[in-house]
RNA sequence: GGGGUUGUAGCUCAACUGGACAGAGCGACGGUUUCCUAAACCGUAGGUUCCGGGUUCGAUUCCCGGCAGCCCCA
């Protein structure tokens, strides 16, 4: 039973017939007060007309039965300072260390659940504005999974529009044969911004031309659809490229074009029930009683807009899997989009749980990143970057002059490894909604709070469990130093964090929750010995290590990041 | 003009949803490799949590009013 259940029940026996569900111990604020702390007796007092020491006293004499409990204490205003027992903590630990999932509670049994990220436009490269939606997004999909849901990763893909009007004239009129046969994305991103400056260029013809194919497109011509195919499967497979660098992989690339077939018939449910008004031209909904403005679901030309489209996409997904929610992975700027067409979604009648999770802007050198503004960073050149920078570390530490002038493949595994974690990491560890300023240094540090600083504690308990010839758990635990005991009641936590991670929609819990298990492991391993010890401390400890082990690779994996057994 | 969001150490960020003396990393200064991987560890310095009110036993956290940055809408 876990220690928050033991201080409910015993609540309940100081104070019989009440509710509470709400009281919980948590992970004392400083180690001097004990192992743990409740501060709910606070919350009853007044309710209950008492004075909350003499409620956290009566609590606190029902609790010191349980053998769980060390020690017991009321403090201050009415805290119950708990110390929980060296064997309790010893048969947790063993709980933990037998389940595979590690105690995370598999609360999504059953329920499936859509999550929608990264989302890039096709035929264009991704870039470091990229990196958030995908990577949050994954780290995302990673825990829910981990927490027992079904989740379905849909990308949607920018795969639709006017751009494919002036890409297919340009492909047609601009490229090479060699550029055409063997295609890329650098070059269709070439060819569009070539056709789109001519477009401009007020020359009217070329103008009309790049309409009349986006028409042709539209109406189904099959030169033309068999061009887009080809420019939407060139540009997925380059994507993948960066996906498999990312951790990460999706179920379904449904792009706005899946969803276009769909848009007149959301209208037209909209008009039945009154929701959309003609306005100037166009087709309205008012939210003004909510404050959310008015969205447009059809312009006065006719055509469609991303209100209308994610109508259709949410009904479609709601159709096919009955979702229990989607999660939006989309930068702030979309707020109040998402607010507007939740709001309406629900009017349709729509019961789904719908989930925006906003994440702050990433600009570079204080300006946004964008084309015009000539700062953009892309993605692949930021990650061999990254390969670059551990690689000189790798090497170096290797000694040899051989080494690092003709690196091994092995190494330069390791280097991606450690360069895509130092990546990922940098952004997983910010709350989301934190702006962020790309910085080569920033997203690419090695030491202190990064990810190398976790891959490295991984690398040498891995190491120590080699020497010592084990594998993993095997018998029982036993804590009875200082340095043991916090990354006992440490390790813990590591359902909890789970939780709290996918509760919030915040990877940054989870990456928090690493770096300080990870610090308090550093701290244990250097002033703790472990192999040197006699026989029965060693065994113990070599346990902790082991299961220090489990929650890192699997918190680590929750977020995309591998551990390699080797530094 | 309306709305959203952010404001915490020199810099980058935490603070488990209202708890005890606000914690880390980087940077600075000092220390630790005959010992399980020094991408590490230990220590020192560094704070009016933007400002002013309010609620509360208790506020970085909640409410009201300002100020500043970023963003969205018109």
């Amino acid at each position: 039973m876990d220690l928050s259940t033991k201080v409910r029940a015993a609540f309940e026996a100081a104070f019989p017939g009440n509710d509470f569900s709400f009281v919980r111990a948590v992970p004392a604020t400083d180690r001097k007060f004990g192992d743990y702390q409740c501060n709910d007796a606070l919350k009853l007092a007044k309710p209950m007309r008492l004075n909350p020491r003499e409620v956290a006293a009566k609590v606190a004499e029902k609790l010191s039965a349980d053998e769980a409990v060390a020690k017991v204490e009321v403090a201050g205003p009415g805290f119950l300072n708990i110390t929980v027992s060296g064997a309790w903590i010893s048969s947790r630990l063993g709980l933990l260390a037998a389940d595979g999932n590690l105690s995370v509670p598999q609360i999504g049994k059953g329920k499936k659940i859509v999550i929608d990220y990264s989302s890039p436009n096709a035929a264009k490269q991704m870039h470091i504005g990229h990196i958030r939606s995908t990577v949050i997004g994954g780290a995302l999909d990673r825990i829910f999974r981990t927490l027992g849901y079904d989740v379905i990763a849909d990308n949607h893909l920018g795969d639709w529009g006017t751009q494919f009007g002036i890409l297919i004239k340009g492909y047609r009129e601009l490229l090479t044969d060699e550029e055409r046969e063997n295609l890329t994305v650098a070059t269709l991103e070439k060819c569009y911004v070539l056709s789109a400056a001519r477009a401009k260029e007020e020359d009217g013809v070329w103008r009309e031309g790049c309409k009349a194919e986006l028409v042709k497109l539209q109406q189904g011509d099959e030169g033309n659809r068999a061009l887009w195919k080809r420019f939407i499967d060139i540009s997925i497979g380059e994507f993948e490229r960066m996906y498999s660098k990312l951790g990460v992989s999706f179920d379904t690339y449904r792009g706005e074009s899946y969803y276009n077939d769909m848009m007149p018939g959301v209208v037209k449910r909209l008009q039945e029930v009154s929701l959309a008004v003609e306005s100037e031209g166009a087709l309205v909904v008012n939210l003004e009683n909510e404050n959310l403005g008015v969205a447009i679901v059809r312009k006065s030309d006719g055509g469609y807009n991303y209100t209308t489209s994610d109508l259709a996409c949410v009904e479609s997904r709601v159709k096919e899997y009955q979702p229990e929610r989607i999660i939006y992975v989309t930068d702030a700027r979309q707020q109040l989009h998402f607010k507007q067409w939740f709001s309406i979604a629900a009017k349709l009648g729509c019961t789904t749980k719908l989930v925006h999770v906003p994440f702050g802007l990433m600009s570079f050198q204080g300006k946004a990143i964008s084309t015009r503004e000539g700062n953009l960073v892309r993605l692949d050149e930021l990650l061999s970057e990254a390969v670059k920078r551990s690689l000189a570390i790798v090497t170096s530490r290797r000694g040899s002059e051989e080494a690092s002038s003709n690196p091994s493949e092995e190494d330069i595994r390791l280097a991606e490894q450690i360069g895509y974690g130092a990546v990922k990491y940098s952004d997983l560890s910010h709350d989301p909604i934190t702006d962020i300023d790309f910085s080569w240094d920033k997203a690419l540090a090695l030491d202190g709070n990064s990810g190398p600083y976790l891959q490295y504690a991984y690398a040498r308990v891995n190491s120590l469990m080699e020497k010592a010839g084990v594998s993993g758990v095997e018998g029982a635990f036993s804590v009875e130093e200082s340095s043991e005991r916090s990354l006992a009641l440490q390790l813990l936590e590591f359902p909890g964090a789970v939780v709290r991670a996918a509760e919030a929609y915040k990877p940054s819990i989870l990456a928090d929750y690493l770096f300080q298990t990870a610090q308090l492991y550093s701290s244990f391993y250097q002033n703790t010995p472990v192999l040197k010890s006699d026989e029965e401390t060693r065994r113990a400890r070599l346990n902790l290590c082991a299961l220090f082990g489990s929650v890192l690779s699997k918190g680590l994996s929750c977020l995309g990041i591998e551990t390699p057994k080797r530094i």
